[in-house]
DNA sequence: CGAATGACAATGT
DNA sequence: TACATTGCCATTC
């Protein structure tokens, strides 16, 4: 049964090889993964726990979590693995992009 | 089945 | 840089 192809396991496979020190945009997910940018993000808001979720951030490099913990939790995160952060908690994509690879 | 919604992106102003 | 508009695909009402 093929049911859909929206197989958020791949998508969590993908975030769970993002590196330390790297995040990757949902744009990106999302065009690895061939689907539309908002699938990206739907599969993301449930994504099951140990999945560095952290690592994955807007096309402008910002957090487009919710208001609250979470989002302090990205912030504090991605500083604590080296990610460079600019004012506003926004992340240097220049320097902090995942190549994918 | 049609309209509305959502952890987005690209483009124009 | 910030805001508005349109496109994307699946789920929900």
């Amino acid at each position: 049964m093929k049911a859909t192809q929206t197989n958020p396991q791949r998508l969590y496979a993908l975030v769970a090889l993002i590196p330390s020190g790297q995040v990757a945009t949902y744009g990106q997910l999302a065009s690895i993964l061939g689907w539309g940018p908002r699938l990206v993000g739907r599969h993301m808001s449930h994504c099951p726990e140990g999945l560095p979720w952290h690592r994955v951030v807007n096309a402008s490099g910002d957090c487009s979590i919710p208001d609250g913990e979470g989002r302090l939790i990205q912030r504090q995160r991605l500083l604590a693995e080296g990610v460079p952060l600019t004012r506003g908690g926004r992340v240097n994509l220049r320097l902090a992009l995942w190549s994918g690879l």
